[in-house]
DNA sequence: CCTTGGCACTCACCGCGGGCGAGTGCCAGC
DNA sequence: GCTGGCACTCGCCCGCGGTGAGTGCCAAGG
């Protein structure tokens, strides 16, 4: 167990090394904190910090810096989340409320969220199976085609062309579409496969085929995985990264263009609450010297999807998280509101 | 007025420069290339070319490096676009056929492009302008709120909700559909707005303000360089941009992030053929290291869109133009089977 | 037992200077 | 107009020592 004064001296070197990205010493942590020790004291605190795992040297007499397990602890118990000023919230707000609809608001909050962190951000965009069926249209665009579309109570539009092998009566696709409607609106699209299940049964003989491919594709429109989808942007913010990046950065670009990738990493956070995932703690290995702060957003209590930055480990994750947390629960709200 | 080994010389350093990124000199020169006579001899000839502006050195006493004016004239005079071989061309078709819809179409080939020509890749979405009319939906969500859906033949779908202020019956809602779909179904979308502008006349009085907020939403939807979309990959490829790359990336990251600044770009290039934009000649600043080849690409004749890559002046313009071209005509095939 | 000042040691960083060599421009000769 | 020769330039590499921040250890003091 880690001394009162050792954590924070800890605290105080993540402190130091986030703002001047470079190694610290004993004697300069001392005179800009107030620990009321010396250097001596706070070298033998190091020496039992870096025993312990929680801080390194780049090499023998050289500053500190944090190990992945120094900054886990950092934001894990010394670390409170900085919350937004008023004016920035109110900023936040306003940039927010402009949106017209729903791509408008995920590509606002992207901007929005790149620009405040300084840092990569990712926006999910409400995931379909976690909401409510607004409406499910189907359009006949040609006598076997026709055309799927998906609408949620959150804003989100999902269409699929179909083709049927057999044409499908326009009577039949209107009869389809009411029952299809009166059966799921209102309703979770994570319940649509089983109130659906027995639809089939209600038509003839000859159109059961057709009415079967809609709705197989219908779920498959619904698969978990398949049916995410995100936005990233500041990748600009990249180039901050640190001096040696070219060999830091080109793995973090590769990981970024995956969307297998950056689902994953969502994926992999708590569904509440916000998570922090630090260097290596990210199975991805691309991004083993990046940290990745994420939570979960809702228009209710629930959350639809999640949204993030993805950053050095060395970030300042007090305002990083303050930012990311804000962010949420605004976008929340726009999405309660439309 | 250049004399043919002038030309070839500069040709020679072009090729050498782009293979090895190191400027080039005299005697290397002679040792690559059967130019056929001696290093001294060249030594002239790069003068001379120095003082036409067509290549230059980085610092006294080396190499010399070819100026965006003489990758110009190597673009113009002394490079044939590079065909793809046999099985190239067969591993593109493959890859993009395997679409099963036009996202994945765009997805396909913006990866396929950065892989061909390990660049950063750009893709617009068929414009809808410039596309014909398959279909378009109206689908009542509330009283007073309609959902516009325009479907291209190019299968492109857009959508967008409209608040009308008054209450819109389901009858008229179903005519307004019907009119408007034999009026515009196989027709151009640029000739959409002068073929419904007569439209609301054929309503009740009760309807028209309903009718025209449907329609002016349709109009806004197609208003150019609003109805762009576009998709770009390959933004890891710029790592091997340079050595010296953290401040070059920086502003091309930044262009690549603004969807207008892309937009204007493409938007600049000749309707038909290939363009090549060198360095400077980009409008944008952030891109002045760069160059642009891009072409447009469309299902018959007509270009319905382009596609392009982004990538350092020093790249290989036979190779890319190859790629591009391959590529751009393949894309077109397949939008034109679906 | 913890803290502290002192002290010797390490080692990355910086600036300097010389040698190297690719590359150039010029010139005289063919 | 081409060529070989030649002197010159200048960026790059490398080894050098000085500097200083930082460390670990130790003995003394609370």
């Amino acid at each position: 167990m880690l001394s009162e004064r050792r954590l924070e001296v800890l605290r105080a070197i993540v402190q130091d090394y986030v703002g001047t990205e470079e190694p610290v010493g004993s004697k300069a942590l001392t005179e800009r904190h107030r620990l009321g020790v010396s250097p001596a004291t706070v070298r033998n605190d190091m020496a039992a910090l870096e025993e312990e795992g929680y801080i390194a040297q780049p090499h023998t007499s050289a500053g500190r810096i944090p190990t992945d397990k120094g900054y886990r602890l950092f934001v894990d118990r010394l670390a409170a989340v900085k919350p937004m000023t008023a004016p920035e919230r109110r900023a936040i707000q306003n940039f927010l409320e402009g949106a017209v609809d729903l791509d408008d608001v995920v590509g606002r909050t992207v901007r929005l969220l790149a620009q405040l962190t300084r840092q990569v951000a990712v926006v999910q965009y409400p995931s379909l199976t976690r909401s409510t069926v607004r409406h499910v249209e189907l359009l006949s665009l040609a006598p076997a085609r026709v055309m799927l579309v998906l609408i949620t109570d959150t804003g989100r539009v999902e269409q699929r062309m179909i083709d049927c092998h057999a044409p499908f009566g326009e009577a039949s696709l209107a009869d389809l579409r009411a029952r299809l409607n009166s059966r799921v609106a209102g309703r979770r699209f994570a319940d649509v496969p089983q109130l659906v299940e027995d639809l089939p049964e209600a038509f003839d003989v000859e159109d059961r085929g057709s009415v079967s491919t809609v709705l197989s594709a219908l779920l498959e429109t619904l698969v978990e995985e398949r049916e995410e989808r995100l936005m990233i942007g500041g990748t600009a913010n990249l180039t901050r990264f640190g001096h040696d990046f070219p060999l830091t950065i080109r793995p973090v670009l590769e990981a970024l263009e995956e969307q297998v990738v950056l689902l994953r990493l969502l994926g992999e956070a708590k569904d509440s609450g916000m998570t922090v995932r630090i260097g290596h703690e990210n199975a991805h290995e691309g991004l083993n010297s990046t940290s990745v702060v994420s939570v979960g957003y809702g228009s209710g209590g629930e959350a639809v999807a999640k949204l993030g930055v993805v950053g050095p480990t060395r970030m300042d994750y007090p305002g990083t998280m303050g930012a990311v947390r804000a962010v949420a629960r605004y976008v929340g709200q726009i999405l309660a509101e439309s």
